[in-house]
DNA sequence: AGCTTTATTTACTGGTAAGTATACTACCCT
DNA sequence: AGGGTAGTATACTTACCAGTAAATAAAGCT
């Protein structure tokens, strides 16, 4: 179990430490999480490998959240935060419904492909508390419904051929998800690239036209 | 951590026992592994716990396998096996490339709702040893590279259109092991529906036509 | 200065689970 | 029958790790 290599600057790395930064702190704890959940799985990372990565104990980690399924929840919500705000813009720029789409996608694979990705897609409710897991699948919910609802509308406005909104929502997001298992951070694509790439294959099928 | 009920028949339930039926027991123990992870996630299953749903104690598992990380293998490659036969179906029934995509889709199908398709989709090289990590990369490539091969003899043959393989076969795959996810039992929709439904998404796709 | 609060650490607890050493049991072979 | 062998159980070791109690240090206030 070896360290993360932290690439953005650790709060705790000087001395004197401005006292409101406590939000911020909180975020880093998070935020080391994630990537450290990424790097070594969650049952694969004690807290106190984490503390190392942050060069701090792990009752400081307590102090911050309420322990580690707390950790693992909020690393979901934040990248789960991340997708419904591509459908809030998608929303505030319009378009026809697979314009929006598009957008929303966009939004999706930068979402999968940052530091979040990872706990959103994988995490699953296996042995959280049943409080937790409600939580989780209602946020999920939250976004499988975004997309089957943009799909509908798509098929309202003539912009997406009529189909089976749910089969094609879960292709959408299991095609967009995956991204999360094969991308690697110094891939030749950005993730905007990727989604484009995707929806083209989704858009214009693999039949010949 | 209860018990996971078992439908398929305990090898251990009555009290005489053909003496050759090692393999047979290997394999209940193997599949009862699968079934649990599948439940409760791997981390979340003790061996104990496995035991008990086998009405076994742990030394008798590990008289069948090494430890959790060989059983948890074994119900990868059980899962890939089922995969790659689709490749060698489609390979002997023949036909185009599209038709030779759609048995391997259906195949893949199968195999990502049955026992298996847990392990084979969530797993994940975290934490497992090194070579065991090598070896699930190799049969995970192999099924990337049969896809894209399909995919190019089917832009060859006329039977697909030309598109970006990688990407092709990534949204593929994913989609389709994204059903593990979201597929249960009980589900309206049999694996060779989900597989047919899921293909006319990626054959037509979604822009009018 | 001294008193309070907040941040962090050191040192511990309790529980869980992987893996194992050893003993027991029952079948098989001659 | 008696000795071997395969299969299974009991009972243990070892390690790890989430979470906590109590102590310390630093910052702020009056």
């Amino acid at each position: 179990m070896k360290a993360t290599p932290k690439t953005a600057p650790n709060p705790w790395s000087g001395a004197g430490l401005p006292s409101r930064e406590r939000d911020w702190k909180r975020n880093a704890v998070i935020r080391a999480a994630a990537r450290a959940f990424a790097a070594r799985g969650y049952h694969n990372t004690s807290l106190d490998d984490l503390a190392a990565d942050l060069n701090v104990t792990k009752p400081t980690i307590y102090s911050y959240v309420s322990g580690k399924e707390e950790l693992l929840f909020e690393c979901f919500r934040q990248g789960v935060d991340q997708i419904l705000a591509g459908f809030e813009e998608a929303a505030r720029t319009g378009g026809s419904g697979r314009e929006r789409l598009m957008t929303v996608a966009r939004h999706y694979a930068i979402a999968v492909t940052g530091d979040f990705g990872w706990c959103m897609v994988r995490l699953e409710e296996e042995g959280l508390s049943p409080a937790m897991s409600q939580k989780i699948k209602t946020l999920k919910s939250e976004i499988d419904q975004g997309l089957r609802h943009l799909l509908r509308e798509g098929i309202a406005d003539g912009s997406i051929r009529p189909c089976d909104q749910k089969m094609a929502a879960f292709a959408l997001a299991g095609a967009l998800n995956w991204i999360a298992h094969w991308h690697r951070a110094n891939d030749a694509l950005t993730p905007e690239q990727i989604a484009e790439h995707l929806l083209e294959i989704f858009e214009l099928g693999l039949a010949p036209r």
